[in-house]
DNA sequence: GCGACAG
DNA sequence: ATCTTGTCGC
């Protein structure tokens, strides 16, 4: 698939601020989509000795979650992590593996937040943008806002509230086993969005696509750190 | 100023 | 994110 939305990268974390406070306006909380077919989940990982990251989506039949397709893609991070600006260090290197991709998703689902960032513009959204493409984002932690503690079985939720306003939901996906975060991305609304997360898992805490793309890019990484620690690379 | 802080 | 093995529990 192609990017559609072309921007630069080189940017400081200030202009970065700035970028997401005029692109968070064509954020669509709503839902715009239809029937889901293919769904998608990225991931990264990367060695800190080298800053080499590696990214991987993998696409999935919907709602069976059969693999279809898989790409990677590598590339040393040049924007530090920091808290609120994710997207800049991370999405280079995921758009250079989505652009690989045969079969277009109908949805992606990021491992990290929606609009529950502080300038609700989380990676979820900033790719749901620049992919032009649906998105949901599934975090296993809080960036910004207070939960309110879900039914310790499986299946329960609730509220994630910030500054008086929900920005997600928390999802309880095992029996007393920690939640997750899910929030709207882009063209997703909170509602659909958890309906289509509920859908993904399969018996595991994290949803199937995200939690396939971080073991894909876990292994490209320690492959990679085996063969460098051969002296071979 | 202090504490919090996706991955 | 990454550093790290086994181990207790469902």
């Amino acid at each position: 698939m192609k990017t559609k939305l072309r921007t630069r990268w080189n940017l400081t974390p200030q202009e970065a601020m700035r970028l997401q406070e005029t692109l968070r306006e064509r954020v669509e909380r709503e839902d715009r989509f239809g029937t889901l077919q293919f769904v998608a989940g990225a991931d990264l990982a990367f060695d800190p000795e080298t800053n080499l990251a590696f990214a991987g989506v993998i696409v999935y039949q919907f709602p069976q979650l059969q693999e279809v397709e898989r790409r990677m893609a590598r590339r040393t991070l040049r924007f530090p992590y920091v808290p609120g600006l994710l997207s800049f260090r991370e999405s280079p290197v995921l758009l250079a593996a989505f652009e690989k991709l045969r079969v277009e998703p109908d949805l992606i689902l990021v491992d990290g937040h929606g609009i529950a960032h502080p300038r609700r513009f989380g990676i979820a959204c900033h790719l749901g943008l620049l992919l032009d493409r649906p998105t949901i984002g599934c975090a296993k932690s809080i960036l910004v806002g207070e939960a309110v503690e879900p039914g310790v079985r499986a299946g329960s939720t609730a509220p994630l509230v910030d500054k008086g306003e929900t920005v997600g939901i928390v999802l309880r996906t095992r029996d007393r086993v920690k939640p997750i975060y899910v929030t709207t991305g882009h063209r997703v609304s909170l509602q659909s969005a958890v309906r289509i997360a509920r859908q993904c898992l399969d018996g595991f805490r994290i949803p199937k696509p995200t939690r396939e793309a971080d073991h894909f890019v876990r292994d490209l990484r320690r492959a990679y750190q085996e063969r460098r620690a051969r002296n071979q690379i």
